[in-house]
RNA sequence: GGCGGGGUAGCUCAGACGGUCAGAGCGCACGACUCAUAAUCGUGAGGUCGCGGGUUCGAUCCCCGCCCCCGCUACCA
């Protein structure tokens, strides 16, 4: 680590976030996705001169939580705590550097929670009324109209569960969401880059147009969450103690806390296209009533579907996302994800786009650029970095192609156009392979030495530049390019100015991205 | 049903005041080269640009109708 860690209080503040997970199951491939994207923007951020908050973790409580710990005789605070455990290795596992695994059982959280609920009622939002709906006993859960059936002998059942279900009718309170309507619609038409991808935020706008109902937000049927603020008997429904942990991951209810104050509002929610309702509609008219700015942006990512044989598990195309890194490489994966769809987008991915677009893009493409080029300064220079002489029009033509990659990577990285942003950097790894090829430089190593040494300065100097922009997605391989090319592990973006300096002594090239068999 | 988006080469997708806008990548075929990870470079491959009308000198891109696909349409995290 060689960053030139400029004084922290100059780094500007950046507050990024991922949903946290609902550790009922294992977690698969649309987690890490999320994971991952989020690292890659945070890391960029961080390699940028930023100072990162990246908050991630587990949301805990409810009924399901409830219900499949006593399915297996546990506890639900063990169950919540074993499952929320493997959350938290698997995204150290993926290569994650998160500023904090926040856990809603946090106790924290807790006091965060019951804070905003208080400051939503102070404020008149809350009120005692009653939740009504198809209630199973046995499931001890409400089901939708939609999800329950009227059998022949005439009684209602769960789809789901196949249990009985009765209209019920139980004390909930209720946030006046619907008193909401018109601020949240300006706050749209304001800040129009509130909610990414467009479309979201154009099926948002609908929702809210067409009408906001009042949001019952507490449940008295079970206990397993955080108890409403003097009303022991209920506890908060998900979205109040859900959505409240990007606060608490600031320090609220200390809103005058170095913490609060420096990273809220928060740069960006990255979330899954499922809660999309919760985190544009639900969330900022909670913040309002409380007296909390709005995040600055909520980025709605797809879905990722299993579309090959190899990469599931047999049944229900169940993907462990550990195993994918296992089999294809950590950085392999990550670039993968980054690189193959649209972010916002759904995507589906097999076993053959894995490793087409591995070998094509990292062995191929970057791996093999890295090795032609450093081999023959390996073979005919002494290992040294080579002392350009004049150069050519090709020459500069090329390296003019460097300069614009960090402004333009800024720009895809803001509107987190994460796939946009990598295939910038690969046009012009492209380029690099027709302008070596064009210039053959084995050739020139008996007609023109001294002319093969510029052209492999400036095949190096794409390498250099690439490799330093590549880190965000791929740590560990990025490094280990720098490192082949005399330079620390770590390199910020500040030093991308920076040459190499000719004379130096690299050591002996080996291979980065090795090639995947199909 | 309502609102929104989309149907373009085998696959994944770009595309524009309507007139070199018929493109990229992957795959495929042929050729070149040999520095390199069987990598790289060059060339090519004839896709009614969903269907039918219309406007226009001319539409894949504009208008109308139709077919098909997808997203949203609140208490699931």
């Amino acid at each position: 680590m060689t960053a030139p860690a400029p004084d922290g209080a100059e780094r500007p503040p950046f507050y990024i976030t991922t949903a946290i997970a609902y550790p009922n199951g294992a977690p698969h491939m649309g987690t890490a996705y999320e994971y991952i994207t989020t690292d890659v923007l945070a890391r960029f951020k961080r390699l940028d001169g930023y100072d990162v908050r990246h908050l991630t973790g587990t949301d805990e409580h409810g009924i399901k939580m409830m219900q499949t710990a006593d399915r297996l005789g546990m506890t639900p605070a063990d169950f919540a705590r074993g499952n929320s455990d493997r959350f938290e290795a698997m995204q150290r596992g993926l290569g994650i550097d998160f500023d904090r695994f926040i856990r809603t059982t946090d106790a924290d959280h807790i006091e965060a929670s019951q804070a905003i609920w208080r400051a939503m009622e102070a404020n008149g939002d809350i009120y005692l009324g009653s939740y009504s709906g198809w209630y199973s006993v046995r499931d001890e859960a409400y089901y939708t109209e939609d999800e329950t059936e009227v059998r022949e002998d005439g009684t209602r059942v769960a789809t789901p569960s196949g249990t009985e279900v009765t209209w019920t009718e139980e004390p909930s309170y209720f946030f006046r969401l619907s008193a909401y309507a018109d601020r949240l619609l300006d706050l749209y038409e304001g800040r129009p880059e509130f909610i990414a991808p467009d479309f979201r935020r154009n099926e948002m706008v609908q929702f809210v147009r067409s009408g906001l109902r009042d949001l019952s937000i507490s449940r008295s049927t079970f206990d397993w969450g955080v108890p409403v603020p003097d009303d022991p008997a209920h506890v908060m429904y998900v979205w109040v103690d859900a959505l409240t942990n990007y606060i608490t991951g600031v320090g609220y209810p200390d809103t005058e806390s170095a913490d609060f104050r420096r990273y809220w509002p928060a740069d960006v929610h990255i979330i899954g296209k499922d809660i999309t309702r919760f985190h544009t509609i639900f969330w900022p008219a909670f913040l309002m009533s409380a007296g909390i700015e709005p995040p600055k942006r909520v980025f709605v990512h797809g879905f990722l579907y299993d579309k090959g044989k190899k990469l599931s598990k047999s049944e229900g195309g169940f993907v462990d996302p550990l195993v994918f890194a296992e089999t294809y490489g950590l950085d392999q994966m990550r670039y993968f994800l980054c690189r193959e769809f649209t972010y916002g987008q759904d995507g589906s991915y097999s076993h053959e786009a894995v490793v087409t677009r591995i070998n094509a893009d990292l062995a191929n493409e970057l791996g093999n650029l890295a090795q032609r080029s450093l081999s023959m300064v390996a073979k005919n220079l002494d290992g040294a970095v080579p002392t350009p002489g004049e150069h050519t029009d090709d020459d500069r033509a090329l390296l003019a192609r460097l300069e614009p990659l960090l402004p333009s990577a800024r720009r895809h990285i803001d509107g987190q156009q994460i796939s946009a942003y990598l295939e910038e950097l690969w046009s012009v790894l492209g380029e690099t392979n027709r302008y070596f090829s064009a210039q053959e430089p084995w050739v020139l190593r008996k007609t023109d030495p001294a002319r093969m040494a510029t052209v492999l300065s400036v095949t190096l100097e794409v390498v250099r530049t690439v490799a330093i922009l590549t880190q965000p997605v791929m740590p560990t391989a990025s490094g280990r390019l720098l490192a082949l090319l005399g330079l620390p592990e770590v390199v910020p973006f500040s030093e991308l100015s920076t040459e190499l300096v000719p004379g130096m002594t690299l050591p002996a090239p080996t291979g980065v991205f090795p090639r995947l068999d199909p």
